[in-house]
DNA sequence: ATTTATTTTTAGATATATCTAATTTTATTT
DNA sequence: AAATAAAATTAGATATATCTAAAAATAAAT
């Protein structure tokens, strides 16, 4: 089964749009996240219905299939890699990634991913802390914290950011606060939800909760 | 100037026909060349010639522009660059690399072909033996200069250390000057030939004469 | 339960890239 | 030079992917 980048990008947004816990998948939420018209979305839809990677029934709503799933994980996986290869290999910073392996993850040679993957030492988690499906689109994902939840003393490691704009991410890494940081909340302030943490077992930073609450901790 | 992937594969086939030493490229060597029709091709010698990579008169023939073999040359640099790549880095035969090579060298990304080439140390020549254009479309290597005879103000990119010592290289690494990296003079100081570097704009660095003395930057 | 608003889909256009079949132009032969 | 062959182009279709504007279906509000 072959998809085009186009329907191989609707897939991708779908998935995602699933997995984020919402009940179903509008139209509208496709368009928006694929920067297209509902119009659009509507004709691909009916493509992606045929090929059997969606359950689509019109106005009632969609269900990713598990082909579907099986298909955009390849997608994610080879983006992920792609994102791996160009900041530890290429020196891209964080922000810089995106656009870049949203192109490359479109090439289509199943032996040019497996020794991509090699060539990386089989990584696990991309540079924003997200995990890379295997081949056959398992993944090994840990239970994940937003760090406004933590509680006082406890500790844990930067693994992922909900908010990847590039101005967040220059952010954190001008504070410092990087994917892979060991942290340990100080202390916390009712009031405003706001937090104090230590960095590397060094550096103290605080932070505003809406910071916070978009770095995700792996808590140990 | 912005080509489509359609467009890129008919200009990197009329430049090769062209380099071919015949008088003239016609529409049936096209055809064959890229496995089309050549009904097809008509087609988009019009568009090319409407874009001026190439010099078109209906029945009469076609000529490259000045143009259409820079825009050539930089799509055969992408071809030959990730050849380069994926016979000494993911270990491909050199038969393996052409299919996967068509797709790569479509990726849009100047400063993804730069990294490449940093990373894959200037090579000058693909698996197949074939030459690799620089940026420019000129087949001559530019020439490098020690940085610590660069001027103030003046940019460029790591290319190649004079001392390539284990020391050196750690030394390197550790202060984040790696081969491949944008770096920019700030200062030099005349007492003693010492220089501040700024390193992807963002760092900057202070070197004595010694270590700028071994490392080669390809200005810019 | 109607009306109103929102969402979604369809209808009809546009743009790219391709094809087959027909036509036109150029080249070759007699 | 007229007839024939070859090459190149145009006309008209098809397929993908997108859009705007209109229509249809569903959801929300009075």
């Amino acid at each position: 089964m072959e998809l085009t980048t186009a329907e191989e990008n609707y897939l991708k947004a779908i998935y995602h749009l699933s997995e984020e816990g919402k009940k179903s998948v509008s139209t509208n939420d496709i368009a928006t996240a694929i920067q297209t018209k509902p119009a659009s979305v509507s004709d691909m839809l009916r493509k992606l219905g045929e090929k059997e990677v969606i359950q689509y029934r019109k106005y009632y709503g969609l269900q990713i299939t598990e082909l579907g799933k099986r298909l955009a994980l390849q997608t994610i996986r080879k983006h992920r890699l792609w994102e791996v290869f160009l900041v530890d290999k290429l020196h891209f910073a964080w922000d810089e990634v995106h656009e870049v392996a949203e192109q490359l993850e479109h090439i289509q040679s199943p032996l040019l991913i497996e020794r991509l993957d090699a060539y990386l030492n089989y990584p696990k988690f991309d540079p924003h802390g997200d995990p890379i499906p295997d081949e056959y689109g398992d993944v090994r994902s840990r239970p994940r914290i937003a760090l406004n939840e933590m509680n006082i003393d406890q500790g844990g490691q930067i693994v992922a950011v909900k908010d990847s704009s590039a101005a967040f991410l220059r952010y954190l890494d001008k504070v410092g606060a990087y994917i892979g940081a060991r942290i340990k909340v100080l202390d916390k302030v009712e009031f405003d939800g706001s937090v104090e943490i230590l960095v590397d077992q060094k550096k103290t930073l605080f932070m505003s909760k809406d910071v916070a609450s978009n770095i995700l901790v792996l808590q140990s």
